[in-house]
DNA sequence: GCGAGCGATGCGACAAGCGAATGTCTAGCA
DNA sequence: TGCTAGACATTCGCTTGTCGCATCGCTCGC
């Protein structure tokens, strides 16, 4: 999963060691520097020895009456020690950012609906709170996504499902359940209704639907209610189908997390759901596998949206 | 005596730790890699453990069923931990590179006449033998170069002593006892003698001499052969002296050391020395400093190139 | 359902590394 | 010349870390 590497001889050494060596260097002395490390000088002096001998390469520093000074081989040392020290450092620095999400990185993905406005306004509230990470989205069906999951190509993913959850190698964490509206024209006789309807009620409507046949659909809602809508066009896109239904076209379902971008000019009515839920939104994260520390701070941020997602939306009552 | 440091807290890692992060990271198997390194698969565990600890982020690996898979945070420590590998490694060539000098540099003085064959011989063949050494040069007097070796700006110094040797902080190699040679022109009574000859049979001649006092010069032979020789010019230069004795304005005494580099109209008599040998060449080296590897090899090629200059030149026996 | 593979962990043994005390060497001073 | 102070090296006893071995828990594939 990484590089082939040179592999040769390498002498063990402890970062420490190498520590030591750069304070001695800096301050010419083992006993000034045991002082500043809050060690004694026979430690120091042992780790010194401990270097040299792993180095193989003769003594580091002279030592003189009073104190010590740097040999060639200890010259040459000096930037490859400073050099570990700031790999370290830069290791230690990069791993906090990591830990307070102020770094790294987060790949999402979510289905198409859930960008109306649950993923936008997550993200908005992670970037304000972490601007420090590197964002990338996806987007894609529930069962693309979830395969990105698996593969490692994806951190988190917002899916959707109807039915059963496919809970086997994934860490779902719920998000919402979607209510229903049904989208009607202006001059529909349901367009003025206040509360919820029952989807009944629309069983001789025309409908436009994204597929011919009901099931596996949104309109598996109306087939548990015991009618089949007859579907009079097919279309796919969001604003198509409303533009259909605009136009006294036949009637359409819209899941809740779309049902803020709707045009004026069609009436939203709230289905009332008998049973269970249209569909669940999750956020998916790999089962197993630990969560990066933004993943955790993004799933928090969509849980805050979902919270704001109104249950009823224009013309119903809020829940 | 190098650069102050960040200097905050930084995590007590081992080298060894690092390596086998990137091993584990390499073949995504704790059990793989325990083979590789010649371990058992606990050791790479705990290994994996502590430095997980001591870098208090959280672990670097996912543990599944079947090996394991970096975290976000381990991908991270991956480019890092490979800086440190590479730093050590860095620092392990050019430790090996400066023991068999093959690298490194060397700063060595000498006096002029020194420059006249002993040191570029010894330079030329320490040269072909160590490409690789970075080589510095300075040219001065004898007092002046032991003042740079005591200061550290230089490694070795080729000086000379007349008299009594300044042994205090020094550590002297004997390369040669200097004979000296007294230049005549041409048509000099002596031109043609054979084997050395009594400095006393030319203290009636005109002599030239860089000062016009034989005290502390080479002329100071003369003073102990019982003669003050007289100067009638006083000339700088070695070219410009053997250009007055081959003009016949007199005869100089030159070193062996430059003995090689007199032009063909002036004849050399090698002088008889009774007593203590005119001056001595030492290296010279700072005293409780460790010698760098290349100026033991330097060392060497000077003792070689020393063995090689002849202590009778042109018209005399060698010895 | 059962064996194989993989990582984690408890145990005992050994080595590394610490502090404290002591030894050795040199420079400076009287 | 002898004494003292400062600096690094060394020894001793103890703590800490790390290894191999054996075993456990878990998951996947036959």
């Amino acid at each position: 999963m990484v590089a082939a590497p040179p592999a040769v001889g390498l002498p063990d050494v402890s970062t420490v060691w190498l520590r030591v060596f750069l304070d001695v260097a800096r301050h010419g002395s083992f006993t000034v520097a045991a002082r500043t490390l809050g060690w004694t000088q026979s430690a120091v002096s042992r780790q010194i020895s401990s270097l040299e001998a792993a180095l193989g390469g003769g003594p580091l520093f002279d030592r003189l009456p009073r104190g010590v000074r740097l040999t060639e081989a200890g010259r040459v040392l000096v930037p490859h020690a400073e050099a570990v020290t700031e790999a370290l450092h830069g290791a230690a620095r990069e791993l906090t950012e990591l830990r307070e999400v102020a770094g790294g990185r987060l790949r999402f993905g979510a289905f198409a609906t859930a960008d109306a406005a649950l993923v936008p306004q997550a993200l908005a509230a992670f970037r304000a709170r972490h601007p420090g990470v590197r964002l990338t989205r996806e987007e894609g069906i529930t069962p693309g996504l979830l395969n990105r999951l698996d593969s490692g190509h994806l951190d988190l993913a917002v899916v959707s499902t109807t039915g059963r959850t496919p809970l086997e190698p994934y860490e779902l964490h719920h998000l919402l359940d979607e209510s229903l509206y049904v989208a009607v024209p202006a001059g529909h006789p349901l367009a003025g209704a206040t509360g919820p309807v029952r989807l009944g009620r629309l069983a001789d409507d025309d409908w436009i639907s994204g597929s011919s046949r009901p099931e596996g659909t949104l309109l598996d809602a109306a087939l548990r209610q015991g009618f089949r809508p007859q579907v009079t066009h097919v279309v796919g896109e969001w604003t198509a189908k409303l533009g259909y239904v605009a136009a006294g076209l036949g009637v359409t379902l819209v899941p809740a997390l779309a049902a803020a971008s709707v045009r004026q000019d069609v009436a939203l009515l709230p289905v009332l759901d008998e049973g269970a839920p249209a569909r669940a939104v999750y956020a998916a994260t790999a089962r197993g596998r630990s969560m990066a520390p933004a993943a955790a701070a993004f799933l928090g941020a969509l849980r805050e949206a979902a919270a704001r997602i109104p249950r009823w939306g224009p013309g119903g009552t809020m829940a």
